[in-house]
DNA sequence: CGCTCATGTATATACATGAGCATAG
DNA sequence: TATGCTCATGTATATACATGAGCG
């Protein structure tokens, strides 16, 4: 697990062959569940027994990533946790950049360093987190990322029929392996955004004017 | 300039007909030059006399919205000053979707009631705003938005030729109609992206696991 | 229970900045 | 010294998935 990994990778230098070089990608773990619960959560953390990092195949390139993210925080936590090993934070930018490898091998590199640190201190990290997050947040669902693959099934089912009843959309979330309630919604928003389009305005339109500010 | 404006879309019905029901796109003024200044420009937009509305010909489709913005504000900065006349804030992608035509008519005439009030009441507004962000505010660039078409061109000339010289990015400037330092910095942006590309952890990659955190 | 509609949060993309370095002048 | 590059990373904007109120 040094750089070695990454040998066909031809123009950049591995600057430090130790176990830091290697980039891991996907968190998965489920501190996320029990983070931004209770008060008395403040350390589940520190009894810590599950965290791994992995990364699909093919994982970079062009298509727009779909993979997971460190499960449970969103990009913008992560960043503005790294502050507490980083000293400031991160813009969700570059946690994004960071999870879907748009960065140079040294940046990310860097990056990786700083991030395994916050997690080996998660304790106090898991402790800082709760205590600005904690207590009384409501679970948001995680955001499901769609594979392309995925989107263009339902979208060709949208072709044929753009108002699937309980048992096709039933059917298309196993097919897809997507949860029933993610392909709903996904009509649901697909069918807004064609009333939109239809209804539009899509027309040239044309201008007013009105008032007049002047600012010297 | 009221709803007849929109006679060629089929679907909707145009609810109310007085002028509050035209949807003007984008605001020309130059509050923004004045707007984050200094403290005794609290009142500059009482001044007022040069503010209009108008909206490019062909705006709505697929295209990527090229169109300006409420010059000088960012979409959030608007979001977050309609709470003077609205109550509450709206988000940023609000204002993204009422600038780009991506609501219904009838939200889009709601939206746009709300912003024409804000936009009267603008000495007030003007002055609240100015409280939060002005005084030594830096002044960041407005952000240019490169057409497709200007895209496509720079593309090609990248294609040739990924570090053109000074004239050459003065004549490509000249040519599509932008400021040279923008389409300096486009070309910096893009040889970055090329780098990334080729440098890249392009290929399949790996997983190693590392700690274990277990929650419950 | 599931739809529509307004609108939100999370993520991704596009343009911008500044530090540090090189080189022509 | 002025100009422009690269690199890390930011802010502004756009897109994708999610929510909740109101209704049948």
């Amino acid at each position: 697990m040094s750089c070695q990994a990454f040998t066909s990778a031809d123009t950049f230098i591995p600057l430090n062959s130790d176990a830091s070089a290697t980039l891991p990608l996907i968190m998965h773990h489920s501190a996320a569940e029990c983070l931004p619960v209770s008060n008395h959560a403040t350390n589940v953390m520190s009894t810590a027994t599950g965290l791994h990092y992995s990364v699909p195949s093919c994982h970079y390139g062009n298509q727009p990533s779909t993979y997971g993210v460190m499960a449970g925080y969103t990009q913008t936590n992560v960043g503005e946790a790294l502050a507490a090993v980083h000293g400031s934070e991160f813009s969700q930018t570059t946690i994004c950049r960071f999870e879907n490898l748009q960065l140079s091998f040294k940046n990310a590199c860097k990056l990786k360093a700083i991030l395994s640190k916050w997690l080996e201190e998660a304790e106090q990290v898991g402790a800082l987190y709760n205590e600005k997050v904690g207590t009384n947040e409501r679970k948001r669902k995680r955001r499901t990322t769609i594979s392309i693959a995925a989107k263009d099934a339902l979208e060709r089912h949208f072709g044929e029929q753009n108002k699937p009843s309980s048992q096709e959309i039933m059917r298309m979330a196993e097919e897809l392996n997507l949860e029933k309630e993610v392909v709903r919604v996904w009509f649901c928003n697909r069918r807004q955004r064609e009333k939109r389009v239809k209804t539009s305005l899509n027309q040239s339109l044309f201008s007013i004017s009105k008032e007049h500010l002047e600012c010297r």
